[in-house]
DNA sequence: CATTTTTTGTTTACAAGAAAATGTTTTCCA
DNA sequence: TGGAAAACATTTTCTTGTAAACAAAAAATG
């Protein structure tokens, strides 16, 4: 139930200095793992966290062009053409291409794609249960906000 | 100086509902922000991230075995095999393979190395000045603390 | 001891993602 | 208007990192 939280592997007790401060090093650990806990209880869906973000961003704005979901979500537009391939080829996107700007690329979900959302969404908003995390809720929450203010995303309380 | 009179970088305002609260997506963004601003003020050393990482590791950590560094920064054997590869052939790392045990390789910095990691690493530990990030001395050093105790290296106060 | 199993690192094949080049369509402006 | 520039998405090419297979050495086992 209340998983170890220090000793990963044998413990091999190797000294970070002060590189165990830095943001970036803190931040790319992390990363790997929330990633090795959403491939340990959501790998069955074969999805990755993007391709599942990707969607959810669609649906919330339909009709909205790939570049601008792109950008919001820091995906270079070359590779949001391949997740949106994907997509498409799964059945849960389609692309349409407005008269008014022939350029550009519209994207919404079928309604396969809004059925896999609406299922699959509390599952993926939820994955990191208290008991992983290792964090109080208090703390867990401020950790959301500190992100969000250091994302630019919210204004210091 | 200002923001552009015409219409520059259209801020196209897409909700990302729950999805703005997801640490998983914070993550990935604070990481893109840091990389940002990492290339942006240090790419003329030519070095990455981890590989400076790596180097500060093998200096204050002296003969230890190369998949034990690997393991706590958490890289891959087959990467570190690389960037250890690289770091000898720039003259900054030896390997020695020592007889009680054969099948490892421990690391060592060079003299040059030393020197290396001794004259950046003031510039590689700073980089990150307080008006680029957007947060208070307080809540940066919160944000730091909460990150090290989500990723087990420290316990929560 | 002899042989099986485990540990450790390397090599090879591949996938994810980014940069650069390309092809359209639209906008700008002389 | 008509040509140049910009905006978008895609295709191609490259880098970075991973997984899987492999090789060498050490430990375990009977």
């Amino acid at each position: 139930m209340n998983k170890q939280v220090f000793p990963r592997d044998t413990e091999v007790d190797i000294d970070f200095g002060e590189m165990g401060h830095s943001l970036g090093l803190l931040l790319r650990l992390a990363q790997i793992r929330v990633f090795e806990i959403f491939f340990e209880k959501l790998a069955h869906h074969g999805l990755k966290p993007g391709e599942f973000t990707m969607l959810w961003l669609i649906g919330l704005n339909p009709d909205t062009r790939q570049g601008d979901i792109a950008k919001r979500i820091r995906i270079k537009p070359a590779h949001m053409t391949k997740l949106v391939s994907r997509a498409v080829d799964a059945g849960l996107v389609t692309r349409l291409i407005p008269d008014d700007d022939r350029r550009s690329v519209r994207l919404r979900l079928t309604a396969e794609g809004e059925r896999f959302v609406a299922d699959k969404k509390r599952e993926f908003t939820t994955y990191l249960a208290q008991e992983n995390i290792g964090l109080s809720d208090g703390d867990f929450a401020e950790l959301i906000r500190l992100l969000r203010v250091f994302n630019g995303m919210e204004d210091p309380k």
